[in-house]
DNA sequence: CATCTCAATAAAATCGATTTTTTTACTAAA
DNA sequence: TTTAGTAAAAAAATCGATTTTATTGAGATG
């Protein structure tokens, strides 16, 4: 199945935002890293000008810092600002889910199931991160999509965003994850059962194991500094 | 008193965002109006690329959205949207509120007390309206900058901003500002004695009473179209 | 009279080259 | 050995022109 049916062709600078948005967040340059223009110009196959346009964009988006006259760099990472992004994470997904729960008609049930059903399909094949990946961000995103918010869930995502450069440092761990994919069923069932209270804590608790994960990880390693 | 003492000056497109974006909240353009590049060219002063690159990041930012190939026009304006930043607005601060009174030290007063100021200064040239406007702006600043949260301050920032599009529709009300005044004063009172419960109360109803104001303005011209 | 096609026009997106600023490397003085 | 100073090199930012895509309107067709 594919997308849209007259999927007009993205423009180049759309198309290198979302593949460096992506490589930002799999962790693919250095934290603090300087990006160096013409050697993205060259990696992406784009000219200057859509490329210039798609780091504005991630500069906005929190995903690069833009120096006055110094260019781009990867925003450094500090163990305080995990734990900024993942407290709020649970402030906001929370707040969230208690709109969504109250708000979410049987169509939003079906989107969570479908995607719930995906994720467990992604989970057979541990060799594709990538497609376990995407089938879990989808699946947070349909359990939130009733909340009725825009802005609540862009900001979600952004946080979503940020908080996955931190976590894909951390190698994959079996355990965790089998944890995590029990979570994720029981959040279904308590959303179709529309119970708040537990959804709320178990989320809680979703959000804090994968935060501790990622700051056992983000620990060792001192600052990140490395010109 | 100016800025930085060895401000070295900002690229032309980190200019052209400046003013655009300010220009944007004011409400310069009509919402769903479609902006012309080459028009933005003359009269901002700017070449095509450093136009093109703020554009992005106002695209990025939310005060701008990007249509595939066919340009920047201002987003639409609806009145549940202005339902849910005020919400947002809300539940965001009064959470950045809370952290702020628990972690605030004497600087922290200090700035406050030092930006409450300045607003009532401001007031007393009621012609000078944006001088107004950006003393307002700092003083809830002020007021949360002690929250420890960046992701959260960035946030409120963003709503605030989205926000004041709608306020800012409004005519001027003295009635209103004279409420919304005192309530600034009592506020830098329970900063100070820490009263997190009437606190968190008064600026709910701080922000609901800005609310009702824009919103009774949007509601009467249906759509806004003024080309 | 409405609808469709296709050229003409306008606008957006992109490219290649130029200008400006920063960084580096080298030299000379303290 | 360190500190300034300065010229060369590199990189970022910007500009002007080209390419691509969308929009418009006249004429043809049903």
């Amino acid at each position: 199945m594919t997308a849209s049916p007259s999927a007009s062709r993205d423009m180049a600078s759309s198309r290198v935002f979302d593949t460096l948005k992506q490589d930002l967040i799999r962790g693919r340059f250095a934290a603090g890293e300087k990006l160096a223009i013409s050697a993205l110009k060259d990696h992406y196959q784009v000219g200057l000008s859509p490329l210039r346009e798609a780091l504005n964009r991630l500069a906005a988006y929190g995903l690069l810092e833009q120096v006055n006259q110094r260019g781009f760099r990867v925003p450094a990472m500090h163990l305080e600002e995990l734990d900024d992004i993942a407290g709020l994470r649970v402030q906001l997904e929370c707040m969230a889910l208690t709109q969504a729960f109250q708000a979410g008609d049987s169509e939003w049930e079906s989107q969570v199931l479908a995607a719930h059903h995906r994720l467990r399909r992604a989970d057979e094949h541990p060799e594709r991160v990538e497609e376990w990946e995407q089938a879990h961000l989808r699946f947070h995103r349909a359990l939130l999509a009733s909340c009725g918010s825009h802005w609540l869930l862009r900001f979600i995502e952004q946080l979503h965003d940020q908080f996955d450069r931190y976590r894909r440092l951390a190698p994959p761990n079996p355990a965790v994850r089998k944890v995590l994919d029990r979570q994720h069923g029981e959040l279904v069932e308590l959303a179709l059962s529309r119970d708040i209270a537990a959804a709320r804590a178990l989320l809680d608790d979703h959000i804090r194991l994968s935060h501790s994960v990622a700051r056992g990880c983000c620990e060792s390693p001192a600052s990140g500094d490395n010109t």
